[in-house]
DNA sequence: AAAATTCTGATTTACGTACATCAGAAATCG
DNA sequence: CGATTTCTGATGTACGTAAATCAGAATTTT
């Protein structure tokens, strides 16, 4: 059986309104009785049980997703997995708030965050754009002890407790290798299609990719990136001149969103062009194109692995719980046309 | 808030008592009364605080695992997994026996799910060789509403709640076309390292490899499998030996354990032949020769979230709750030299 | 040393559910 | 119709923890 609160009262040889002050840091204490509790609680290795806790408490996570508007299909599939949570929310005591805040509007995002300054919130979860003020805002949180956790995209230098996302600059080392390899020993030009340099998940995959590219593939020269702004139509255009003004173009690497459009230009090209193509995220487009040849392989995170992971990190965080570490590591997909889900 | 017990007594005009039996499906309740509290159930969308029914019955979840013994890196992996698993006990109130089988050991496995029959189990995971014996016995737990789930390895036509595993089909097929895609337009032969043909998940990865080789890359041609048996000495004197009675071998796909033996195989000709490998589980061994170059893919599926998984759905199973499928879906991993954890 | 202050103990209620007991109501049987 | 049998209600305890109250002890201050 397992120890209680109880027998550390025992133990210690006081009352359990004693032991409850000391497990809940609540004052009234002097510091001998107190370190002999804790000592106690060491002793018979109590823990806590965080179920009868919670239920004691009636205890509930106020917890508030940040993500930003846009009608690309992963930001679209991210807002429908927190939506998915909100179902859960009875059963896993959550209370969850979706804030959806305009792409890449620094001002904005800070706003948000500062908004959230002094309420009962326990956890924030953001898809960060990666600037000095949102570091700050974050930061401003993190100091009233809200724990906060970033989604998708990462901040630098922050003191945020949890990152749910990938790893950027691996996702881009890989597509450089599966593109690498899958040319063989080819010769030519690559051109990679990114959203925006402002972010930091996609300068990282740019990073990764043109540091394995030079450092192993030096037959592949790099084209100076296409920012497509996640838009399809701009994007389609983009490529399709692209790849009438250089006819030696014989891979892409999509970094970013919008392959709609990147797969309308690719369709245009088809039969005569022959290219290598390597995506990310996986959506019906993707999918498609990767069911019928058109793009190789694609590259994913799971954003319902992602959100999952953001909720138990935020609520084992609020509680000052451990979290399995191996378990929330979200990895990179790599999806051929064999293995898709 | 949510509703309770009490509100389903109000909202059907019964007592407390009356809806405890109906809940808990005890016997005493006229039809017409059990319907109308039924009724109430619906209409409120009470949801049972699993949480505080699983503190009010003191409730332990006496799980059992089945694994193979063997000295294999992988499992090994797993059987250090569950261990893990049997520290988180308290907190996630498991009970977690582990029983080791050897493996491919038919009768030995039988035995070993016959003797959990009446006993009080809350779920049964198991390692499957797939032999009707074991789908037989399986069959026998899943009649007395034990929970059953397969790890790793699955049963044909068995009434298994769920299998904690990976899709080897797709698994061999992903493995054909990285090789194939690696191994650009050349002609050769490839050589199929398996540990053994009686375990499902080997032949079915044989099977989505060699479909989708006959398929789509007609020129790389098929050796018959090697057997390994698991066994790093055997593999290795296996493959040096099918290596230099046929020089036109450029491929390798290992889809079992024992790739030690492989590996020492390939650094013994490798200056001088030029190989591309696949092969399954990542291990210190197939990392270390991922990164020296020595393989060029693996395919991995994570034990510990197999492990992980299983338990999950057992307890959910044993209470009759339902399990988010998208989270247990165990995915199949590919690691380049890039993307290494 | 008395007063004020700070600790500590004892006790109670609550969270939502499970489960047992016993009395009384309703239905069924003879 | 009375006697059984079957249902239902009322009530209490328990699970492990949180949180509040109040009395009394120990300590510190005056």
């Amino acid at each position: 059986m397992r120890p209680t609160v109880h027998d550390i009262a025992a133990a210690a040889g006081v009352s359990l309104a004693t032991v409850d002050r000391v497990l809940n840091q609540r004052p009234g204490v002097r510091l001998v009785t107190r370190e002999k509790v804790e000592e106690a609680i060491r002793q018979i290795g109590y823990i806590r049980d965080v179920a009868a806790a919670n239920l004691a408490k009636g205890r509930v996570y106020p917890l508030v997703f940040i993500v930003p508007t846009g009608d690309n299909s992963f930001m679209h599939g991210l807002r429908s997995e927190v939506h998915h949570a909100t179902l859960r929310a009875s059963i896993e005591r959550t209370d969850i708030r979706i804030v959806e805040v305009p792409a890449f509007d620094v001002p904005a995002l800070v706003a948000a965050l500062d908004a959230l300054q002094g309420r009962d919130i326990a956890g924030v979860a953001l898809v960060a754009t990666d600037a000095p003020e949102v570091r700050a805002a974050v930061d401003r949180l993190v100091s009233e002890r809200i724990p906060v956790v970033t989604l998708v995209s990462d901040l630098t230098d922050s003191t945020r407790h949890h990152y749910a996302g990938i790893d950027n600059i691996a996702a881009g080392r890989t597509a450089a290798r599966l593109l690498g390899r899958f040319l063989g020993g080819r010769e030519g030009y690559l051109t990679v299609l990114a959203g925006s340099m402002l972010v930091r998940d996609h300068r990282e995959r740019l990073q990764g990719f043109s540091a394995v590219m030079a450092a192993e593939f030096p037959r592949l020269r790099l084209l100076p990136v296409l920012e497509g702004r996640d838009d399809p139509e701009r994007t389609k255009s983009l490529v399709s001149k692209a790849l009438s003004e250089n006819k030696d173009i014989i891979g892409i690497y999509s970094l970013g969103a919008g392959n709609r459009g990147l797969i309308a230009a690719l369709k245009a090209v088809r039969p005569a062009r022959e290219l290598t193509v390597v995506a990310h995220e996986l959506t019906q487009h993707t999918r498609a194109a990767l069911q019928d040849g058109t793009i190789d392989a694609v590259l994913n995170q799971d954003a319902g692995h992602e959100v999952r992971s953001a909720i138990r990190v935020m609520k084992a965080t609020a509680d000052g719980q451990a979290v399995i570490a191996d378990q929330e590591r979200i990895r990179l997909d790599i999806f051929l046309k064999d293995n898709l889900p």
